[in-house]
RNA sequence: GGUCUGGUAGUUCAGCUGGUUAGAAUACCUGCCUGUCACGCAGGGGGUCGCGGGUUCGAGUCCCGUCCAGACCGCCA
């Protein structure tokens, strides 16, 4: 028996008696006469003691020899500290230690195994099966269990069925890039591992499973972000004979049960906004409701007079800043400099002082009298004491640009509290977007998003102007999930690929399986998917979904532990017919 | 594919307009220490300044190239 109890649940109540301890040493304390050793494991941490009265001259010896890191096995007797550390569950024991088994020794490690470690992002990554003894990351991890268990509880409980998928598919030129793989079988063929399951759950649906999910690993070979893996999890999700508000129903409910039980915050119900809604409010799909800063459009109380800039703009838009008059003119300054930087783009700021006497300042009073500027505080609601930022060209970038220094300014202000959660459905998506590169259109969500009812005959008049049943979930500003009603039939799904510009022998040969399947009782169906990791990282409050993914890929998608990719054998490659190009 | 930032002790970093023997903290090793828990005190070891080339009497420092890492743009239906 390596342990009779864990590192973290030893406290008064076991004073007395006789336990077995297995772990890490965190840290030797030798105070001479007497040696602590905190014995660390997935639990906790408990203080082991030796000492000269009591501890054979041997077993101290041995004590003192133990080096961090290094797996002991510990035998002794729990008694009561003589001075007690409230900063830890165990701190008020600590175990009288007869008998030290060197389970194995340990190198040194190259970084602190702290919650506040020394060591960088390269080397923990390195070394990532010691930078997951951290506490830190360690919790991440369980937290992370800890969602997918509740996921998998709360769908299972309402009908659904997790049903595995291929990785190994065919590729599709549509949307991302797949990683492919070659097969040894078929010279000169390839698989390609899945973006989605999305083609396969439909057939589920077709297949009569009715309500289908599946926490599932997703491949993309696109260049990465700090926020985005080569491989991420989706839970994947499907269901027939549904229309778009059963889906919102069942998967609000999912959502909201997560965060009652992971996060302990009881959310009512889940606003709704329209996909324009949201771009004319806040300049996004994604917005974060959790503050207000919504945009207010100026355009007929801003170009009647002989500003230029703002005559000659197609959207001048602002917003108000709660108690930004106390700003400074350097501050102000240095914002504006913030949104003339490339990442942003805008060409200038223009800036209205709310003061406290009801008047105003502005960085425009050239142009504009105070009951101009005065109109401007209604439209963006700026009270007393707000400072009014306003951003003007042409309506699409405008409105990204006012959307960034939006989210900008609220983290400043400490407007978006990660203890808070604003769920948020943006529904009624374009089906289309238009492709400026390529002159075409594509589809926003997926080809096999259907178009609203009666929509179908505008694609051919107004493309843009045709609405999806499509819906994202958006949580304090980040889209966590994304879904639609799909198309059904075959006649549909052929006009989809049509006005996509697939021609039908490329429609057939790519998803000639999926039509064929509609020919044959296809029933209503539709489904959501979430961005576990993402999912993850928000409710547990933090930023980067690094820390979350146990074994993560760096910036250029390479696994600094295992050494991944790697060139592999020219007996592999002439086995897979193929050569590699010097 | 592009832009920017960085690479100096095991680790995290400092090192100014080029100038003697490249520093700090921490980690590590040795000794001391009668209750530590970020223990304390004294001492010690530890460097191809990413790599290659150039400018210079002299390069960690300036220039060119290259590799690696990070952030962002493109890309990510």
């Amino acid at each position: 028996m390596y342990r009779s109890h864990t590192c973290g649940e030893l406290n008064e109540q076991h004073i007395g008696q006789k336990v077995r301890l297995s772990g890490w040493v965190q840290k030797v304390r030798d105070k001479g006469f007497v040696v602590w050793i905190d014995l660390r494991d997935r639990y906790g941490i408990t203080q082991l003691v030796f000492d000269q009265e009591r501890t054979d001259e041997k077993l101290l010896e041995k004590a003192r020899q133990a080096g961090r890191e290094f797996v002991l096995q510990v035998s002794g007797e729990v008694i009561e500290r003589a001075s007690k550390n409230p900063k830890i569950p165990t701190g008020n024991i600590e175990v009288l230690v007869s008998e030290i088994n060197v389970l194995n020794p340990s190198l040194t490690p190259p970084f602190t195994i702290e919650d506040e470690t020394d060591g960088g992002e390269e080397l923990r990554m390195k070394y990532r099966y010691l930078d997951i003894r951290r506490r830190p990351v360690k919790e991440n991890l369980i937290f992370r269990s800890r969602v997918t268990m509740e996921v998998r509880k709360y769908l299972s409980e309402k009908g659904f069925i997790e049903v595995e998928t291929p990785y190994l598919i065919k590729s599709t030129p549509e949307g991302a890039r797949d990683f492919v793989v070659p097969s040894r079988m078929n010279e000169g063929e390839f698989y390609a591992l899945p973006q989605s399951p999305q083609t396969f759950k439909q057939l589920l649906m077709v297949g009569g499973m009715d309500k289908y999910f599946q926490i599932v690993k997703c491949f993309r070979d696109e260049d990465l972000r700090a926020d985005r893996q080569p491989e991420f999890t989706q839970i994947d999700c499907e269901m027939a004979f549904v229309e778009q508000e059963d889906i919102l129903q069942t998967f609000g409910g999912l959502t909201l049960h997560l965060l009652e039980a992971i996060c302990g915050v009881k959310v009512e119900a889940i606003p709704q906004m329209t996909y324009d809604e949201a771009i004319r409010r806040y300049g996004t799909d994604k917005p974060d409701i959790r503050f207000g800063m919504e945009f207010g459009e100026l355009n007929e109380v801003a170009r009647q007079r002989d500003f230029r800039v703002f005559n000659q703009a197609e959207l001048v838009v602002g917003i108000a800043v709660p108690g930004g008059n106390t700003f400074s003119r350097k501050e102000i300054d240095a914002i504006t400099d913030w949104v003339k930087r490339p990442q942003v783009g805008a060409k200038g700021m223009v800036y209205v002082r709310c003061n406290e006497d009801g008047s105003f300042k502005s960085s425009v009073d050239k142009f504009y009298p105070q009951e101009d500027l005065a109109k401007w505080a209604d439209r963006t609601g700026a009270q007393k004491g707000d400072l009014i930022l306003v951003l003007s060209g042409e309506a699409d970038p405008t409105r990204t640009q006012l959307s960034m220094l939006r989210m900008e300014l609220a983290e400043r202000l400490g407007l978006r509290k990660p203890e808070e959660f604003a769920p948020l459905w943006v529904v009624d998506f374009p089906l289309l977007e238009f492709d400026a590169e390529t002159g075409r259109y594509h589809a926003m969500h997926h080809p096999f998003t259907a178009p609203k009812p009666g929509q179908l005959k505008m694609l051919d008049s107004d493309p843009a102007a045709v609405r999806a049943n499509a819906y994202d979930l958006v949580l304090n500003g980040n889209e966590i999930g994304g879904g639609s009603i799909r198309i059904h039939d075959r006649e549909t799904q052929e006009i989809m690929f049509g006005h996509l510009g697939f021609s039908p022998e490329e429609a057939r040969q790519q998803f000639g399986f999926l039509m064929d399947a509609f020919q044959y009782g296809a029933p209503p169906h539709g489904g959501i998917a979430f961005g576990l990791d993402r999912l993850v990282a928000i409710l547990g409050g933090q930023e980067s979904i690094r820390d979350f993914i146990a074994f993560p890929k760096n910036n250029s998608g390479r696994d600094v532990m295992i050494d991944a990719p790697a060139p592999i054998s020219q007996e592999q490659l002439e086995e897979l017919h193929l050569q590699v190009k010097k």
